[in-house]
DNA sequence: GTCATCACG
DNA sequence: GACGTACGTGATGACC
């Protein structure tokens, strides 16, 4: 129904109603975990009522209201607005979100806009309602709304259920409605901090308004007033009450991302409304509003003493013995026909490594519902030691693998079936080896990921334990650690069995409590978007690899460990006696224990520390200190890199193939480890050659493709720094033009130092600055880096604002978000101490890093569609850079697609306001490319 | 297994 | 007024 004549919109003020549940009802906690949840609860209770008492009644269209931000543009006229507002209650602010849930699990509309407060967005909502004709109830007793009602709009204050029409604000404010915003503008707000007149209360401040009809008529007209001190006032404070007025002026005009129409009324959703109450371990609101909507009451997580969870009655226990082994083909097709009729599977593979690439499959695992799961083994051998040839036999009593591929493909292919799995890439990179491209998939890993980052860990064990109380069997009970581990192939049939298929049952189990929450937690675009697709190009990435040159690493190893012997000879002789250069300890005891030198400093674990910038400043004094330096460095670029990367190259492919952890870093960036390749050195000249190892085979080129500084464009966008956002559209030398700006120095004046200086406040900024880490980074005074900061801010106001603004949401929901909407939580930043601060930069920094993650994110999952049918593959990602190898022939056109690619990653989602700028480079290895 | 160090963005 | 600080990662060798 459109918004018209004969509709009825209640507004209901639902800060208001949060400060009165949380005031009303003692702090209770929930069970399980222990998180505060009283005043949803409360919050709860008054919107069941609320819907109770209006059943069958004429409200055609309904909306709850919030509060977003706490800075707004009232405190942008008076920086004092509000200002004495206590904090809000530790216990309060985790439950903050938690009463926007509850709102959309009953199947209202909730609103709220950042930077406004649920007033203006009430009285923009309640003007229009009424010019288009309808009549407006607002639920609250706020004073502030006052000025709305007249013309059909009424207030109701839901706990005494008083209604407050004309009559009712002639007799709080003894003026009509339209003109209480002039009583209260001389009146002023403690409560607001709205400076008002002083003396002037409400009752003087109507006295006046009815005797001249207006603020601006009275304030003219002061000289006529007969008390002399009055008078006096009217006219001095004159700016103060005027000022006052605009902030109790409520804004009836602003823009709004929806109309009228989105907030019509809708029938709860009993499951979602359910779901989310037995989440909240409400048990009695639970059941009455089970009986009301005529459905089952869910059923509520119960606890033991010790506040771990243990399952409800409805819930199926772990029963290890009741797991299937699957020895022959009739019981294998029974699952095939269980899986079909259902449309879902957990899968899980077990296989002889943890190497994708080398590994091999020993058995499957299937799961379809909590405790119904299988494992069919195909590879279990024995034998060896014993065994004349020292070699593994099959075990009898298997199924052969191709018979179990076979009429497995069709079904981990179909794409009717979704295959459920837990770190599903690991599983389709195996099934690949096999010609098994599975598909689609849903993966709980990375689930956990999308909804809690920042929280936890998203590892199998983890998650069990967490979210189903449920202890997995260690695979050390297996395979044993150390040098005595052997391979899952030796693992006895039976007891894999109970292991393997466990995996899938707990992988099913936790998709069946994720699947619902994704929406709950409005991640549901983040994972499907930049999660869920990005698995089988990661895949592809992985299983390509890339060509590296044992030769040249092999080479260099050999100079490495020739200049490595001839710098400790150096040390030792300028020591003066012998020692371990690779031992911190015992470099830090020769230098400031017997050569006495000055500025050591103990760690925590009361050793001396000798990082690179403390042996740097002791350079300037010594040798010995230089030279350890230079050992240091070239000892790293052997041993993790020369040496290290000869030991990854794959014997069959030839080629090094990464693995990337897609919920290693809680900002939304990926990590590469097994080699990790997202660090191969490329600042120092020396480090720099070892990207000349990684090479193209004949006939191709590497392409490498990075972003130009996208991390500070995203702060230009996101902070609205306009002369950044300039910078950026013009082209310019950004970090010359910050010098430029903050030093007052002409463009064509500019000297590298200058221009050194500005960029380290630049990455500073993206850093959450500190005077600290910045005197550190440029090694100047503290004080001298305070002054930068401080001028920084002057010049480029905006920053602080978003500084601000993103530590305050971060208080009020306890995360953070990219502008993908990527949720990175940020449990520590309400601790006290030292936490705090390394909390709040972090929360600074992530939804910089984040977006920028999001973006590549986005240009990646593009990108296989969009370089089909060209002859290059995508080998790397190293956060702002992709690497790809492509046929000499088709460079040019794979840089233009790529490219094309990458700068319009972010749209349609996000229009950024400067240009996301890409550069390319070509060449027969990395170092060249770049 | 933890710490210190250093490679990258 | 003191605290103790740049953000995000992974690999290595030393040492317990």
């Amino acid at each position: 129904m459109s918004f018209g004549k004969g509709c009825h919109l209640h507004l209901i003020d639902g800060s208001a109603f949060i400060f009165r549940a949380y005031h009303a009802l003692p702090p209770l906690t929930r069970k399980s975990d222990g998180l505060p949840i009283g005043a949803v609860s409360g919050f709860c209770n008054m919107l069941q009522r609320y819907v109770e008492g209006n059943a069958g009644g004429d409200v055609t269209h309904v909306a709850v209201v919030f509060d977003k931000g706490s800075h707004t543009f009232r405190n942008e006229m008076y920086d004092q607005y509000k200002a004495n507002r206590d904090e809000m209650p530790e216990d309060l602010r985790p439950q903050i979100p938690l009463t926007r849930a509850a709102t959309e699990a009953f199947n209202i509309a909730c609103k709220e806009i950042e930077g406004f407060e649920a007033d203006d967005i009430i009285a923009t909502l309640a003007c229009r309602a009424r010019e288009a004709g309808g009549r407006v109830t607002i639920l609250s007793s706020d004073k502030d709304l006052m000025q709305l009602v007249g013309d059909g709009v009424e207030m109701l204050d839901p706990m005494k259920n008083r209604r407050i029409d004309r009559e009712g604000v002639l007799e709080k404010f003894g003026v009509e409605p339209d003109r209480v915003v002039d009583v209260q503008a001389l009146a002023g707000d403690s409560v607001d901090n709205v400076p008002g007149a002083p003396g002037i209360g409400i009752k003087t401040a109507a006295l006046l308004i009815n005797e001249f009809g207006s603020l601006e008529a009275l304030l003219d007209r002061a000289e006529e007033i007969t008390q002399p001190k009055r008078r006096q006032t009217l006219i001095e404070h004159r700016a103060q009450i005027e000022l006052s007025k605009r902030l109790v002026q409520l804004d009836c005009g602003m823009d709004l991302p929806f109309t009228l129409d989105d907030l019509e009324v809708r029938e709860p959703e009993p499951d979602t409304l359910l779901g989310f109450l037995a989440e909240m371990e409400f048990r009695t609101l639970s059941k009455r509003i089970a009986d009301a909507l005529g459905a089952e009451p869910p059923v509520v997580m119960d606890t033991d003493p010790r506040g771990t969870e243990v399952e409800g009655p409805a819930e199926v226990p772990f029963t290890p013995e009741a797991y299937e082994c699957v020895r022959d083909m009739d019981a294998l097709q029974l699952w095939v026909e269980r899986i079909t009729e259902r449309g879902y599977v957990a899968v899980d593979t077990e296989t002889t490594g943890l190497n994708e690439m080398q590994a091999d499959l020993v058995g499957i695992c299937l799961a379809v519902e909590p405790g119904a799961a299988c494992y069919i083994p195909v590879g279990h051998k024995a034998g060896g030691a014993d065994d004349l040839f020292g070699s593994y036999a099959l075990i009898e009593g298997q199924l052969a693998l191709d018979d179990v591929l076979a009429l497995l493909k069709p079904v981990l292919e179909d794409a009717a079936i979704l295959k459920i799995g837990q770190n599903m890439k690991y599983d389709a990179k195996i099934l690949a080896r096999y010609g098994i491209t599975v598909a689609p998939i849903d993966d709980t890993m990375l689930m956990s990921y999308a909804m809690n980052a920042g929280l936890h860990g998203h590892g199998m064990d983890a998650l069990a334990e967490r979210y189903l109380g449920h202890t997995p069997i260690p695979i050390k009970e297996l395979i044993g650690s150390g040098k005595a581990q052997i391979t899952f192939d030796r693992v006895d049939i039976d007891t894999a069995t109970r292991y393997a298929a466990e995996d899938a049952d707990i992988t099913l189990r936790l998709w069946q409590r994720f699947k619902p929450q994704l929406h709950q937690t409005r991640v549901t675009t983040v994972y499907e978007t930049l999660e869920r697709p990005l698995v089988p190009v990661l895949a592809a990435m992985e299983m390509a690899g890339i060509l590296v040159d044992r030769q040249v690493l092999s080479r260099m190893s050999g100079a490495f460990a020739q200049k490595m012997a001839q710098l400790e000879d150096e040390i030792h002789g300028l020591a003066g006696e012998k020692f371990n250069v690779g031992s911190p300890a015992q470099v830090g005891e020769i230098l400031f224990e017997r050569m006495g030198l000055e500025g050591g400093k103990r760690g925590k674990t009361g050793k001396y520390s000798t990082p690179a910038d403390v042996l740097e400043d002791l350079a300037t004094m010594h040798d010995l200190p230089a030279r350890i330096l230079d050992w240091r460095q070239v000892s790293k670029l052997k041993s993790t890199y020369t040496d290290a990367l000869q030991d990854h190259i794959d014997p069959d492919t030839g080629r090094v193939h990464t693995s990337y952890l897609q919920t290693g870093a809680s900002t939304g960036r990926l990590a590469s480890t097994d080699p990790n390749l997202q660090n191969i050195p490329i600042r120092s000249e020396e480090g720099r050659r070892i990207r000349e190892a990684f090479v193209a085979p004949e006939g191709k080129v590497l392409l490498a493709l990075d972003y130009s500084q996208i991390e500070l464009r995203i702060l230009a966008h996101v902070a609205g720094i306009d002369a950044l956002k300039e910078a950026f559209r013009d082209g310019q030398d950004i970090h010359a033009m910050t010098a430029s700006e903050m030093f007052d120095v002409p463009m064509d004046q500019m000297t590298p130092d200058i221009r050194r200086r500005a960029k380290a406040i630049n990455f500073g900024v993206i850093y959450g600055i500190s005077g600290f880490g910045l005197a550190r980074n440029l090694r100047i005074p503290r004080s001298e880096a305070q002054g930068f900061i401080d001028r920084y801010f002057e010049r480029f106001p905006g920053i602080r604002g978003y500084m601000d603004e993103t530590i305050g949401f971060a208080k009020e929901h306890g995360f953070v978000q990219t502008l993908f909407g990527r949720k990175i939580h940020t449990p520590e930043i309400n601790a006290k101490g030292p936490g705090a601060g390394f909390a709040k930069r972090a929360a600074i920094n992530a939804p910089i890093q984040g977006t920028a993650a999001d973006v590549i994110r986005r240009a990646m999952v593009r990108m296989p569609a969009a370089i089909a049918g060209l002859p290059a593959t995508m080998l790397l990602q190293v956060h702002d850079e992709l690497l790809f190898e492509v046929d000499e022939e088709a460079a040019d056109k794979v840089i233009a697609v790529a490219r094309e690619v990458m700068e319009g990653a972010a749209e349609p989602a996000v229009r950024l306001d400067v240009p996301l700028i890409v550069d390319a480079g070509r060449g027969a290895n990395w170092a060249q490319a770049h």
